[in-house]
RNA sequence: GCCCGGGUGGUGAAAUGGUAGACACUAGGGACUUAAAAUCCCUUGGCCGAAAGGCCGUGCGGGUUCGAGCCCCGCCCCGGGCACCA
């Protein structure tokens, strides 16, 4: 041994406190600030250890601060990120902030300070709950969506989109509340008035920026097979693609100047049973089919069903309810005539916003046909001599000359083709899902990189730049005047958000940034997306146009679409991160975040990847390989957490009663990672008891190294045997995130450690390095004083420890018995009895022989080192 | 209504079809202490029994099995998600 590593082992075991009791006031700090020192968790982008990329879904940084649903996943995830650096990965484990989002901009309108100054209050109050919580993150690659320097990105990801006819602009309904003159989300809609002041509220079209996830719908679908995501959560994405096979089918309008109705069904082999039409009530044709005497019904329908807000049309569903049009529409199979209703059971958002009704075969259909006297005509036959309509079952098709006997799904096939021979029908596939309604009328999101400009600029800018442009050019026409959208260069990136008077929509449905007109009306130089103020002079050279910016901004959406892409290589400024950084780290291996984003976010972002994808940026067609969703933790009086309730924990208050190491346990000990699970302060004293006795059984009264640890103490064979079963133990359950009971069996080893009258060294480091993932600090602190000099570095360093497959058998097992399958004691027998010596052992066993006496045995039935169960008479 | 989870002691919970209740919490009793805290030991699903032990017991009713908390069928209840989706 050299004299300079003597050197350094004293000076890490100095590096240690001195404190005598459990002082986690001390210890914690302490360490924090040691890894801090040290850059201790800091991840390299180049590495011959293979890779481990563990992520969690990244918080808002709300004003209210940290709540105990936060560290109970960022628990999980460090405790596995901690595990893997043990196991020998290059892990890496980041955290940012999704910050963008409408309670910065509320409180902005409030107090009419900058939304970015009340951000990054919020950001500073998180990173410090976050830093007193241990968690192993890499905040040298801490991100924040709201950075010029991370959006410029996503405004460059936007662009992709839309010269690729990915982004489109239409006009969208949503809620505007004309008393506020402001658009409101649905969240800020609460039973049909605003929920701030309670003003009626109604639907309104406003020109919207639209990407067309529908284009990926089918990918979107096909690639859930090859993800590692809990079933439900497939189940649910499977369910809002809505993939459904059927036909368009046109109907002739007895009107004929009027054209014809198209409409969508799944059964075109029920078609003979269609007795009435349905158009939605925003159906462009209504107005046209709606005969004079009954336009005052419709109009009156039509306005009741535009006023309901989604609650009510909910609340309605029990009770149908529509208005005959006047109008009839001729069936293309049997040129039957067929009355056309209006009705709010059919939407316009999907198929196409009109419906054959089949009321023989449709739940819906058969109830509105009972409600208004209509027809039902039965076409499939239920097998059955009594058949309860509507019936949805499987059966043949009858009442429908040609096709009568066939199988329903042979019916629906060769009808179809038959219609499309005719040119009235088309095979299709539709799907639930519509494209994604992407922009908002607000202050507080990217600005769109979109400028917009007339006809004649925008043939220049073909000339100029037309690779950059869709193949169809997105406009917008108002006043009888096209818009041309072009794109701001990606080289003028980020393009930010301009200062503003007041933070209110500018009153005409379009965000305050209408109201910035130096910022607004510009000359634009459509090569380098330089701009001045169109208030100036047109600077000279071909390329700069006169234009009006976009005045929308991105949803909370975008930013969280890609951000565990920056993390890869937040500082890069030439791309969303280097190839390099894209091929070493690839997508995070473990994603862990909560169930209600089972749907909107992990769909959103998969979209974004694919096109990353097809762009070439990305290698892998989907981002989050193996997912995993952690249960809420409710009140304590099993509610949900919420301020109104009272009920919220602050992880501040355990940590400065119990400490982080205490708390942190707890989240894991509660139950389940999956299991929604109330909160309870009771348990707390039982973990924080367990990690005083681990204290006690390191050091001793005066703060030295517990006198029973020594270098020359042999175990016991037992506990020899039980600290490699624990090894195994803890490694598989962290594997498989069962972190409660990885717990109970760091417990059980304790006790025996308690009992044991001395104990080897290494065993007890050992268990230190099992403990170090959950209770990182204290392992820290008792792994430096119980190592003294024989540990040259932190924990954080030393491999993870091995189990030894020979120490876990046993010459010994228990056998139970059973007779009848009923427990009837058990005996330590010797591994590799034979059945008749087992029935043997049994029968002489004081508690089995009344049970066989003068009894048959029937049945004998053995499985080795387990049971053996005789059955008699 | 549909889909997905659940239902086990006083409580949080454990149990590859193989001893139901590990590990904790609470409660009770005891040791140590002048006392308390802390710690340690014992008891802690119900019923019967002095004990040994026995009987019952995983929401309810059936079934499969040598054996079911676990698998199958039918109900009841709780939680979450979705919803006139043609």
């Amino acid at each position: 041994m050299t004299g300079r590593r003597k050197v350094s082992q004293w000076r890490f075991y100095t590096m240690a406190t001195k404190c005598i009791e459990y002082n986690f006031h001390e210890i914690e700090p302490h360490w924090q600030s040691f890894w801090e020192q040290n850059r201790s968790f800091r991840a390299e982008n180049t590495s011959s250890k293979p890779k481990y990329y563990v992520l969690d879904m990244f918080p808002y940084p709300s004003g209210a601060g940290l709540h105990i649903g936060h560290p109970e996943g960022y628990t999980a995830t460090d405790i596995i990120a901690r595990y893997k650096r043990a196991k020998g990965f290059n892990v890496l484990h980041p955290i940012g902030w999704d910050a963008f989002g409408l309670p910065a901009e509320q409180h902005a309108v409030k107090t009419g300070t900058h939304p970015a100054t009340n951000t990054a209050a919020n950001i500073t109050n998180f990173k410090r709950q976050i830093k007193a919580l241990g968690f192993s993150y890499d905040w040298e690659r801490e991100l924040a969506t709201t950075d010029p320097k991370y959006f410029r990105w996503t405004q460059w990801i936007f662009l992709q989109l839309f010269s690729r006819g990915l982004a489109y602009v239409d006009e969208r309904p949503v809620w505007w509340c004309p008393e506020l003159r402001t658009v409101l989300a649905n969240e800020e809609v609460i039973d049909g008035k605003s929920e701030v002041g309670g003003f009626p509220v109604e639907r309104r079209n406003l020109r919207q920026w639209v990407l067309r996830i529908t284009a990926y719908a089918e990918r979107l679908l096909a690639d859930l097979k090859d993800v590692d995501w809990p079933d439900s959560t497939k189940r649910m994405q499977e369910a809002w693609i809505g993939r459904s096979e059927g036909a368009e089918i046109l109907f002739k309008l007895e009107n004929e100047a009027l054209g014809s109705l198209k409409i969508f069904t799944t059964r075109p082999d029920t078609l003979f049973g269609c007795t009435y039409m349905v158009v939605a009530p925003e159906h462009p044709l209504t107005d046209a089919l709606t005969t004079p005497s009954q336009k005052a019904a419709v109009d009156a329908y039509r306005k009741k069903a535009a006023a309901k807000s989604d609650l009510e049309r909910t609340d309605l569903a029990k009770d149908k309810s529509g208005v005959f049009t006047g109008s009839y529409a001729i069936n293309p199979i049997n040129n039957q005539r067929v009355p056309i209703w209006v009705a709010d059971y059919v939407l316009m958002g999907y198929g196409t916003g009109a419906i054959m009704a089949v009321p023989a075969h449709d739940e819906r259909d058969y109830e509105f046909a009972v409600q208004y006297s209509l027809p039902i005509t039965q076409v499939i036959d239920s097998g059955s001599a009594e058949t309860k309509l509507p019936f949805v079952g499987d059966g043949k098709v009858m009442n429908s000359p040609g096709y009568d006997g066939m199988a329903w799904p042979d019916a629906k096939k060769k009808i179809t083709a038959d219609l499309a021979a005719r040119s009235v029908a088309k095979a299709t596939v539709n799907f639930k899902l519509r494209d994604w309604l992407f922009s908002r009328q607000r202050y507080w999101g990217e600005p769109f990189p979109i400028a917009w400009v007339g006809a004649e600029d925008y043939a220049k800018a073909k000339a100029k730049v037309g690779n950059t442009l869709p193949t169809e050019p997105v406009t917008f026409t108002s006043e009888g005047v096209t818009h041309y959208a072009v794109p701001i260069a990606t080289s003028a990136l980020p393009l930010e958000l301009p200062e503003v008077q007041s933070y209110l929509p500018s009153g005409t449905g379009e965000s305050p940034l209408a109201n910035v007109t130096e910022w607004l009306e510009i000359w634009l130089n459509l090569e380098t997306g330089a701009a001045v103020p169109a208030s100036q002079a047109r600077p000279s050279g071909e390329s700069w146009v006169r234009a009006r910016r976009e005045t929308n901004t991105m949803p909370q959406w975008a930013g969280s679409c890609w951000y565990y892409l920056r993390f890869l290589d937040n500082g890069n400024d030439d791309a969303l991160a280097s190839p390099e950084a894209l091929r070493y780290w690839g997508v995070p291996d473990l994603y862990v975040g909560g169930a209600e984003h089972a749907v909107l976010h992990l769909l959103y972002a998969r979209f974004w990847h694919k096109v990353l994808f097809d762009l070439g940026v990305v290698p892998q067609k989907e981002p989050f390989t193996k997912l995993f969703h952690q249960g809420i933790i409710l009140g304590e009086d099993g509610e949900k957490m919420s301020k109104s309730r009272g009920n919220v924990v602050n992880p501040d208050t355990i940590i400065a009663s119990h400490g982080t190491d205490t708390l942190r346990l707890y989240l894991m000990f509660l139950g389940p990672l999956e299991a929604m699970k109330p909160w309870s302060p009771n348990g707390i004293e039982g973990v924080h008891r367990f990690l005083q006795k681990v204290w006690r059984e390191c050091i001793g009264k005066e703060g030295e190294v517990n006198a029973k640890i020594s270098d020359a103490a042999v175990d016991s064979p037992d506990l020899a045997k039980l600290l490699h079963e624990t090894i195994k133990k803890v490694g598989e359950k962290i594997e498989s995130l069962q972190f409660n009971t990885a717990i109970s069996d760091m417990m059980v080893f304790t006790n025996a450690l308690q009992k044991a009258p001395q104990v080897n060294r290494s065993t007890v480091l050992a268990f230190l390095q099992l403990l170090a993932p959950f209770a990182p600090h204290m392992a820290e602190e008792l792994w430096a004083r119980v190592g003294g000099g024989t540990v040259t570095t932190s924990i954080l360093h030393a491999t993870w420890p091995r189990f030894d497959e020979a120490k876990l058998a046993s010459s010994e097992v228990k056998l139970v018995f059973q007779v009848n399958g009923k427990h009837r004691g058990d005996q330590l027998v010797n591994v590799g009895l034979s059945q008749d010596e087992a029935v043997a052992i049994a029968r002489a066993n004081p508690r089995v022989t009344p049970h066989l006496e003068g009894k048959v045995v029937k049945r004998v039935v053995y499985v080795p080192g387990k049971i053996l169960n005789i059955v008699v008479e």
